[in-house]
DNA sequence: GCAATGAGCGTC
DNA sequence: ACGCTCATTGCT
């Protein structure tokens, strides 16, 4: 296959190839014309893997497509060689992994490195596998429990397409209804991809794909699989051998033929964010999918997470949740102890482990009954933030809602607050709130001409646009808002003083000498008081909880205690007596359910130094309740955590919806994503300066910080959501410049990171 | 005044 | 890791 040197010519037709070389610099995110050599007519066919001389080196490329003529200028170098004719990129994948780059201010070689497998040349060579056969459409009774569910699977069923995010009733068989969405597409004919967050999910839904559709019509895509099976299981896809895919985050990038339903299950856990660049969102990545290929998409999960919420409420889709009728029939009784409720148990050894009476009935009754009880600890290393003293509310910061945390020594606390600067404060106008002191910048903090004003291009009213299920989510690539232009955003107090808008409190906030400091601006706030009580005292999150469930089991010292957490993780416990002991994500299914849970790790939970702290905690919280049996078979939830918080009431009445809606607008009130758009980049302290410098951001952008973090610093980026592709094409191009002037620092630009601190 | 040499740069 | 440009050097 390789083309000899001196005697070149041509091809006849379609001699021009274009092709992705690997190049890990920025300004060369472009394809590069080559000539095809005769002999290498035949098999360089689009998607295939090359060689080529760049730059005088040797480097590997993806032929995007063959063409008649090329408009490059100068003289075309032929291609070296045709590694493989296996077309590894297909059309579909490579416009999508463009507008993933685009949405990320990412290369496209950066996403293709995501998207396509190494190669393994054996496996390359065994034969193709047959096309499975055409299963047939499984039953969708078990979708009645939801009103809109039937109607769904008969969209996927007829090819048409639909949008849905589904929150399943706990004790839902959720494998089983993923299964029956990827069978009743691939009865079709058509292919379905189903993500899911772990291995673990993989192999359950894997075995529920298998006995509706068939071993040979299901492959599973996880990570853990060596090289030569995952290239075999990804070729099978590419091949047209397996219609369903069931895999971990990569997978939103399988090549399916003809995909007629999409699913991300559970959106809202972090492995479905990729660490890898450009740090795509699985549920970003299907929105994209979908809509480019005419396929349906479900984003489901037992919680729903802010991101789903304004899918709904754009209109891009409808949702799909059970009668509240359905949901008393199959939720466990769940109950929250708060400090005030926290009476302890009679019994000698339950008050040695500090259990709580209710706590110690619940399990003490589901031994009893012979079954599993569930007890969920934190897992250790979470950074410690500040919270309120009396209600325990995080402490965020007043000028842009960034967690507090104490400073450590000769650190963040020494960034000025002059670092903060806007575009518009660039555009001349002087900013109220930049360069003050702490008083004075509380005062200004409520009142029009903030930093966090809506600026003029914003659209005056709050609320969303609805957009029918066929349009684009966003102007000719990912979508920037699914559904179009959501309302304007704005800081603390900016609507009639919001939750920490006036405050103008005297004094130290704990009697410490270093004042408390935002994680994201770098301002002290000397002044601090709580948005939501009014309190003045902090107090730094601290967890024992661990301990407690080790005493637990000296509560119960005949019953077996097993567990599951970050050296083993269970995938199954027996249907007997037994306290399982887990962590968040890696709570054991039970298979009668369990009799009872216990969830221990709320203060670690809720006082996480993080905005998606209430919605992560739900959400494990509803992952493990919904192991549990309904209430009405003796199922009881025991949650450690104050019942008047949201999250906690969200789980009581099992309302992942109401906690949705309250967290989105709290993300609009303080402009966070989704309300927003927000970038974050790193890198070293003069290195992040020049970059900043050169951002050309819309009107609406705003940097925060930077901020010391570890060795480097960080800031943050954020623009309306309209602005959103503007803001990552400033980003990308202020990354071609530094690329293209060799700078020896790279910065790290991550778009709506989900770890903000 | 101009060839010989080398560092830097773009990259088809 | 090549081949191009452009600056510097050294010789007539």
């Amino acid at each position: 296959m390789t083309a000899r040197k001196g005697e070149q010519r041509p091809a006849a037709t379609l001699p021009v190839a274009r092709v992705w070389v690997d190049v890990p610099l920025a300004h060369l995110d472009r394809p590069f014309d080559y000539l095809v050599p005769a002999q290498l007519a035949e098999t360089a066919v689009p998607g295939c893997r090359v060689r080529v001389r760049f730059a005088g080196q040797q480097v590997d490329g993806f032929l995007a497509e063959r063409v008649a003529e090329s408009d490059f200028g100068g003289r075309l170098g032929f291609l070296s060689k045709v590694v493989s004719p296996e077309p590894v990129l297909a059309p579909e994948i490579a416009a999508l992994a463009r507008a993933v780059a685009d949405r990320y201010a990412g290369t496209m070689i950066d996403v293709l490195r995501l998207a396509i497998p190494p190669r393994h040349a054996r496996v390359e060579a065994e034969p193709p596998p047959e096309p499975s056969p055409v299963p047939g459409a499984p039953d969708p009774a078990a979708w009645r429990r939801y009103p809109r569910g039937p109607a769904f699977l008969e969209a996927v069923r007829a090819g048409r397409q639909a949008h849905a995010v589904w929150q399943a009733l706990p004790g839902e068989d959720w494998p089983v209804r993923l299964a029956e969405l990827a069978t009743t597409a691939a009865a079709g004919e058509r292919g379905a991809v189903l993500v899911v967050p772990d291995y673990r999910d993989v192999a359950r839904v894997h075995a529920a794909c298998v006995a509706l559709a068939g071993e040979e019509a299901v492959v599973a895509l996880s990570a853990d699989a060596g090289p030569a099976k995952r290239y075999r299981r990804w070729l099978s896809v590419l091949r047209g051998g397996a219609r369903i895919v069931v895999g971990t985050r990569a997978s939103v990038f399988a090549p399916v033929h003809r995909p007629g339903v999409f699913v991300v299950w559970d959106d809202g856990d972090d492995l479905h964010a990729d660490p890898h660049a450009p740090y795509p969102h699985v549920r970003d990545v299907l929105i994209q999918r979908a809509h480019a290929a005419g396929a349906s998409l479900v984003v489901a999960g037992f919680a729903r997470t802010a991101e789903a919420q304004l899918l709904v409420d754009s209109g891009w889709a409808p949702e799909i949740v059970a009668a509240r009728a359905e949901l008393r029939v199959a939720s466990p009784r769940i109950v929250a102890l708060g400090e005030t409720d926290f009476q302890l148990a009679r019994d000698p050894a339950a008050r040695a482990a500090r259990i709580p009476t209710v706590a110690f009935e619940a399990a003490r009754a589901a031994l009893a009954g012979g079954r599993p009880v569930l007890v969920q600890v934190p897992r250790g290393g979470y950074v410690p933030a500040l919270a309120c003293q009396q209600c325990r509310t995080p402490a965020r910061c007043r000028r842009c809602a960034g967690p507090l945390g104490l400073p450590t020594a000769g650190r963040a606390a020494a960034r000025p607050a002059g670092d903060v600067r806007s575009a518009a404060r660039r555009a001349g106008e002087a900013r109220a709130a930049v360069g003050r002191t702490a008083p004075e910048r509380a005062e200004r903090i409520g009142a029009p001409g903030s930093l966090f004003d809506a600026g003029p291009d914003e659209p005056a009213r709050r609320g969303h646009v609805g957009v029918p299920a066929d349009r684009a989510p966003g102007a000719g690539g990912l979508p920037d808002a699914p559904g179009g232009a959501v309302g304007r955003w704005e800081g603390p107090g900016g609507a009639g003083g919001g939750r920490n808008g006036t405050d103008h409190a005297p004094g130290g906030a704990d009697g410490t000498a270093r004042p408390p400091t935002c994680r994201w601006c770098g301002v002290p706030d000397t002044a601090f008081r709580c948005g939501a009580c009014g309190s003045r005292r902090l107090r730094a999150i601290v967890v024992g909880a661990k301990r407690t469930a080790e005493e637990l089991g000296r509560a119960f010292a005949d019953v077996p205690v097993l567990s599951s957490g970050a050296s083993e993780v269970l995938a199954e416990v027996p249907d007997r007596a037994a306290l399982v002991v887990a962590t968040p994500g890696a709570e054991p299914v039970a298979r009668g359910g369990y009799g009872a849970a216990l969830l221990l790790d709320g203060w670690a939970l809720l006082g996480r130094a993080d905005l998606r702290a209430g919605e992560e905690a739900l959400r494990r919280w509803m992952l493990a309740a919904a192991l549990v049996r309904p209430g009405n078979d003796g199922g009881r939830v025991v949650v450690a955590a104050e019942s008047a918080l949201a999250p906690v009431q969200a789980l009581v009445r099992w309302d992942p919806v109401w906690h949705a809606r309250q967290e989105l607008a709290a993300r609009e009130e303080l402009g966070f994503p989704p309300a927003v758009r927000m970038a974050s980049a790193d890198g070293p302290a003069d290195a992040l300066a020049t970059f900043l410098d050169e951002l050309e951001l819309p009107p609406s952008g705003e940097i925060l910080g930077p901020v010391q973090v570890g060795d480097a610093e960080r800031a943050l980026v954020r623009t309306s959501r309209k602005d959103g592709r503007a803001l990552a094409t400033a980003l990308a191009t202020a990354q071609h410049v530094r690329t293209a002037r060799k700078e020896p620092d790279s910065i790290r630009v991550r778009l709506d990171p989900l770890e903000l601190i």
